[in-house]
DNA sequence: GATGAATGAGTGTTCATTCAT
DNA sequence: TATGAATGAACACTCATTCAT
């Protein structure tokens, strides 16, 4: 209160491109990719469309630039799983750390679930099929059993269901969270188990 | 008059309002809803524009006549649902039955999966979310265990990803749809059993 | 003055097409084809901009259009040229008759001269190049001199300059085409008889 | 100051105005002033658009200087035209040496021919004209038969075509350029001497 | 001697929708 | 049952230009 300097059009320089970022993952999280204008993202900051030009190329630049920086996590995660051993423990961990992976980008992971359509004609949904595929292949056993296949591809859907269609049980959101989280360790651990017993 | 049918533009009579909603699903199911329009869908069926308007009213009529043709079973369901005894059984059968439903009428489902984000801002978005709650409610036991509620949850959705998402698995379609019930009835079970334990 | 309707916005069923090319050739051979706008030929026809696009694809098909219709004597000229022998009368002939083609769609030729930077990535720019071609290919003698090669491609641009390029001499506009007219035909007989002369 | 001149970005100093010039007319006579932007420039030179206005104070101004420096000797060839004796042997020298002028500064020539209707909007379109007014001024004999200054303005065009449209012809360039002058040379010869025959 | 950041005015194009016929 | 012709509002994108640093 007081000092912070005089209120209108200040203390954005060089931050123009983050600010960009941020109010147009809100707004295509919360309208999808198509019916957010660039229009309405610069009236938000209160620039000019072609301000937007000036840090990105396309709109498509925008939300492909936005999933670069957000889901490095994710990508790391399928690099590290790649290199452990196929374990109980390791596929435990990796549903751990994708659970943290996802609260950590909401937006963007909703986003991504929300206009699959659309992100499927974009640059990041081959990208992003590709992690999701990379992410399966660690956590499924090749030649198990094809109920214990859809166990592990379960998981990681309860996952992501836990993020978005469950937000409106009764509930503390971190309960929620651990709920889910629980249940999908259940369905990794249960696919692993039952696959073992078999060979 | 009388005269030869020829094949061509003939014998479309009356059915004309059928056809539209034919192409419209399919593209819709394939583009998403915004990325479709009426112009293709005009284009597609060799009529014009204005045509269209001598059907539907409007474009979201078009879509919510598919919802509303093509969900009738999954309002059945429900009703049927709301009337019998929270026994094990008949949540097994209200997941067989959905499973069924889905597999009726996939482009519809696929379509509301994909253009989440579009289909809120549509009528048949609160519709639909209420007959998503309707489903669960009839799932999920009152006072249950957070984690058999996810688990309840999570054997709708093990179906919803059954669809879609395990699509590129390898494997007969048939044989992921019976793996896919299998796993969501296991849930399902799980849910139930733990729960009364409890009481 | 008197009688004519009502004046404004009448008699313009079916033949909206047909004002939009005589506007935006008027334009196009004015200002030049980049620097004419869309807006600027629908605000003189007092239309939209999207009625334009009713009746062409794009821009480029307005242009396009223009020149298929306006060309076609050219490229029957062509055609026919062909077929005649290669004697000085034929040649003569083709300079009368290219002469008259240019008089008759003037405005057009005058935009594809003053505009080739813009035509040449047109898809007129090749159609059109090829024509020119065709052209000079039978007023040339294969073999002939090079000297007399130029004489013959000189008796071409000659006919051009005339058009365009002379209009501000004194004198009446038909005597200033009959003199073109004379040089050209000049250059095509020194060409020819030459070429005679060497075989 | 000392140092190692590295090889990129060094080396400019002071010219990067005629760095400027050059990629700009290269560019313009290549795809034409309008379609090329100061963005392709700046990019192409490696620097910022707005290093561009340190050097030039608009667009224009960047094809008027070039027009400036390079069409000097046209200028120079006009002045030193008007002074001298209309007789058959100065205009035998004028045509030599705009042919050489012609051959010194192509590309602008190019472009000025292929951007007619961008030029005359531009401020050197006066200018130009002008300049080809008082070139064909000397050319011609006040009085003389209207065949004969159309053969004489034809001597000039003729040169235009050798530049542009005679490219395509097979043969060796320098015999190209030698035919083409030729050509004029002797079509400015038959009009002198029509005219003089007259008087 | 040049850049980084931005603007204002414009472009061609597409869309859902309307209405007289 | 449809079509032909048009509209108004929007969209993504580009441009020449400016100016503080």
């Amino acid at each position: 209160m007081g000092g912070t300097m005089d209120g209108t059009k200040q203390q954005r320089r060089g931050n123009t491109r983050q600010r960009i970022q941020d109010v147009a993952l809100e707004l295509f999280a919360e309208q999808g990719y198509e019916k957010t204008s660039l229009r309405e993202i610069a009236e938000r900051l209160d620039v000019t469309k072609a301000a937007l030009y000036y840090h990105f190329k396309t709109k498509e630049e925008i939300i492909v630039s936005l999933f670069e920086d957000l889901t490095k996590p994710m990508a790391e995660l399928i690099e590290w799983g790649r290199e452990q051993p196929s374990t109980l423990d390791t596929k435990r961990e990796i549903i751990r750390r994708y659970s943290a992976a996802l609260a950590g980008a909401e937006p963007l992971f909703r986003f991504m679930q929300e206009n699959q359509a659309t992100v499927r004609e974009l640059r990041i949904g081959d990208i992003f099929k590709d992690r999701m595929r990379g992410l399966r292949d660690i956590l499924i056993d090749p030649g198990a059993d094809l109920v214990d296949q859809v166990r592990s591809v379960s998981a990681m859907f309860t996952l992501h269901a836990g993020m978005f269609a469950m937000q409106d049980l009764e509930g503390d959101v971190e309960k929620k969270r651990a709920a889910t989280l629980a249940v999908s360790l259940d369905l990794i651990t249960q696919a692993h188990e039952h696959a073992c017993r078999r060979t």
